[in-house]
DNA sequence: GTTTGTGCAAATTTTTTGCATTACA
DNA sequence: TGTAATGCAAAAAATTTGCACAAAC
């Protein structure tokens, strides 16, 4: 997508790889390439199909390797989004948000209410357990279908 | 655990059963009987060799089988906590929670905040999406290992 | 030139399916 | 007795691992 987004992740992958002492293959940029030129979630299946069609050649076993290292470089993050399939976005420049699923056409809407962290906050202090994350989902049928009966989305 | 419970959800499961055209038979109410005897969250295989260990014989293929009863039935929820593994829960006499999952030591706490319900209404009346469920899993370090350094919970 | 990373294929893990046999209704 | 459900084993689906070869450094 944005030229200037893609040179800033490059860099920031370059640092993490450089400082945790990983190699800078192409294979990896490739991916990260590729990771960011979609606006959607996606899962390593479908990563891997889109690469091995628009460019370089790289296995599955090198896609969740390098998954595995731009989880820890903190460029994305990962869902489950009920599902037992690893679900996978861009975290770049991230807000804050959560999910919305449709359960007709699957498709992923992203919101962001601010209670979300009161309550964590809240349950965190009453339990005394210390909160790092929180995945809030909310299952249900789109817009497009309550509206129109039919999805754009759809398949 | 509780005689009169188990009863209930027998009767419960009899009557699904019944109204489907679906056979009452032992391996079935074995796995009712094993589910609603753990006060924990599951998966398939530790439920199915909990059931090996201690009564009748039953396969994988009908955990899995009964599972989609029971879920259909509404005797039991269906999770998934960040790893690649549906988890679950009997659900009878259920009171509204979402979990909170220790990283460290895995285990689940349950709590309840009603503003997830108001969250939940929100959201839904802005983007025009009807909102059948959620899920709101927190991620942290208990309070067990916050106060003491270990964990009672740890394997 | 070392070594790490890759590709491939094989192994694991979780879940699903096909088919002969069992047992519920 | 007829048919749905079970068990078994094999297939699928998602992910991980081992090892020889390729390519960073």
């Amino acid at each position: 997508m944005n030229a200037d987004e893609k040179k800033k992740v490059q860099k920031i992958f370059t640092e993490y790889l450089e400082k945790h002492g990983h190699r800078k293959t192409t294979e990896r940029f490739a991916i990260l390439d590729e990771v960011y030129s979609t606006e959607d979630h996606f899962d390593v299946d479908s990563l891997y199909t889109l690469i091995k069609k628009k460019k370089h050649h790289v296995s599955r076993a090198t896609v969740y390797n390098t998954i595995e290292l731009l989880l820890n470089s903190e460029l994305i993050m990962k869902h489950q989004f009920g599902k037992n399939l690893a679900r996978f976005e861009k975290s770049f420049a991230y807000k804050q948000h959560d999910h919305m699923i449709c359960e007709d056409c699957e498709h992923i809407f992203e919101f962001c209410d601010p209670r979300i962290q009161q309550i964590q906050s809240t349950v965190g202090n009453l339990l005394h357990f210390s909160i790092t994350s929180h995945s809030l989902n909310l299952f249900g049928k789109c817009n497009e279908l309550a509206q129109k009966g039919t999805c754009q989305y759809k398949n």
